[in-house]
DNA sequence: CTGAAAGCGCTTACAG
DNA sequence: CTGAAAGCGCTTACAG
């Protein structure tokens, strides 16, 4: 039975009254109007028999909030965005809050539309992982008065709350990792992406290197190809570079291309080539030998993440001043990186 | 500045028409209304030139639509859900649709939570995963005029729209692909869950084990044991039954467990252990030896789905008569099932 | 061919 | 202490 709603209004009806107070009383402002405790007893009983709910969208209409908070990500099916938006999730309903969510696929034409399409259904608040090129859609979205949270990469020339982690510190730690194991020749393998995560990465690694006097050697493999292609990259990059003794991957799906060519190319890792990757992944906890990895804490970014943006609303502040955190990445030190003596 | 939006009304006073005409035309009733070509071109011109959009959650108001699909799934997290979630989102966006979603890990308590929520907010369709104990807060949904496609797994006793894979065959297949490569003892390793896609792989391994006259070996651990339990307990069973030669894990992360304790067993796959898995991941791909695998296709089934969800959403039929699609899973055979000669 | 009006279900000044 | 009324921004019978 598709029965009607019974509305606010019925349940004035009902019982008598006016439904500015039937709403006043559902809103928990009794006390703050002075409704008898009495008439406030008899609307919340028969509120809770009948099970009433109020009308989520309309309330939204009056109120303009409409507790969802828009969720856009790179991708929500991978191994970093996946666990991340889960963990937002579950803070988000705690508040009362739904999740609209949508993957840019790194495009930013297409962040620009999602952003557009979002923004028509009054989205009270934005976390955004953003491709480059969308600093002035995301900007129109805070002169609207919305709170946004940008997070795992910034965006130049976009002032705004940014939640990330140590990016060039966590891959300076890591290059020096492996120089302190005996490896001399270590190149750095990451995506040619101006996006700044990579780039504080690459510079962590040249800081390394440069510190130890060491020579950097740098492969760049274009975003938009397919695995086939990366792993040709990689594969054609070591034949031509057998002085390198050690491969550090700038993010996890590179590390996994890069473990099938060492595979093929029938590498032992790591007695003819240390690997070392930016961002966890399972496989790496498990491969043989176990890789040894920079680990983002997921749970305290995503955790950073909502706090923030959960504060942002409640202070009904889209405006300066913005806030930036950090969270440190650690270094899980795995068999990948120790040579046997 | 957060201008105020201009509204339909505004338009309207500007223009000199009444809203209503503005309404029609913009929703491309024009003709049908039969407004002059000219009234039109002059409103629509003026609506691009401001670059209005009407206020989403007025229309849904309304209309009782909010081009809104709620997505539940297990874990958004997760390398099954996350891919679908993908795909079906990029197909709802050319629908115009958004999508909403929320993860149950496998509760039904917060699944019926996150199903009143979602009714609150009027979303014209469902898309559920459901964990048992939820037919009733499905049928509600259903007898209120939503559409609903479950998928993954069904729901005794809860007639609705389905799709899922051919779990029984398949895990049939994989149980003969097993037997045929000469392994005579093989383990099935499952949850302790009365989850229908679950009873299907069981009931294939059974089939398969009795049509060869052979023993069934069957280890259930709890849905809520973490992972170190969950590898105690298969390395117990290893050891407590030290005849069998084969396991056969009944979904992906049993399988990951499971090749962490015969890493650290030192057990040699597949000389002295095969190992055959129900779901891929990457790791079983990458892993040495590679792990065979049952593949479920996830673009073909998160089609499937959106595209029956877009049907009963157009044909607005939310009752009867309800439809079924299998989509098949294929066998994918590596090296861990493969016993050298 | 076009417009005035009611309605979707709520919130919230305002008046008493 | 409580209620009548306007308003959020649309859609859609209905009337002319």
């Amino acid at each position: 039975m598709a029965a009607k709603k019974t509305s606010i209004n019925d349940i004035a009806k009902h019982l008598n009254v006016a439904k500015s107070t039937v709403s006043f009383i559902i809103n928990g402002k009794a006390e703050e109007r002075r409704i008898s405790k009495e008439l406030e007893k008899r609307v919340l009983d028969y509120v809770n028999e009948i099970g009433f709910k109020p009308h989520h969208l309309a309330q939204s209409l009056a109120t303009g909030r409409s507790n969802s908070i828009g969720l856009i990500v790179e991708n929500i099916g991978d191994s970093f965005f996946g666990p991340i938006a889960l963990k937002i999730e579950e803070k988000a309903k705690k508040s009362g809050y739904r999740i609209v969510y949508s993957s840019t696929l790194g495009d930013s034409q297409s962040t620009k539309e999602i952003l557009r399409f979002f923004r028509e259904t009054q989205l009270d608040a934005y976390i955004i992982a953003p491709p480059l090129g969308v600093e002035d859609a995301i900007k129109e979205v805070i002169e609207e008065g919305r709170p946004v949270v940008v997070f795992d990469r910034r965006l130049e020339g976009l002032e705004t709350n940014y939640v990330g982690t140590n990016n060039q510190e966590a891959a300076y730690e890591a290059c020096v990792h492996m120089l302190d194991q005996g490896f001399e020749r270590v190149a750095f393998i990451t995506l040619d992406s101006d996006q700044s995560q990579m780039k504080e990465r690459l510079s962590g690694y040249l800081q390394g290197m440069a510190d130890h006097h060491l020579q950097a050697y740098i492969l760049k493999i274009p975003y938009d190809f397919a695995r086939e292609d990366r792993q040709g990259m990689i594969a054609h990059y070591i034949k031509d570079n057998p002085e390198v003794d050690a491969l550090f991957f700038a993010t996890n799906y590179l590390c996994i291309d890069g473990l099938e060519v060492t595979k093929n190319l029938g590498k032992a890792i790591p007695q003819d080539i240390g690997v070392i990757v930016f961002d966890e992944h399972d496989i790496f906890r498990l491969y043989s030998p176990a890789i040894t990895a920079v680990k983002q804490p997921l749970e305290k970014l995503s955790e950073t993440i909502i706090d923030m943006l959960l504060n942002k609303i409640s202070s009904k502040k889209s405006q300066p001043p913005f806030i930036e955190k950090i969270v440190p990445s650690t270094l899980v030190v795995r068999e990948s990186t120790i040579k046997r003596k």
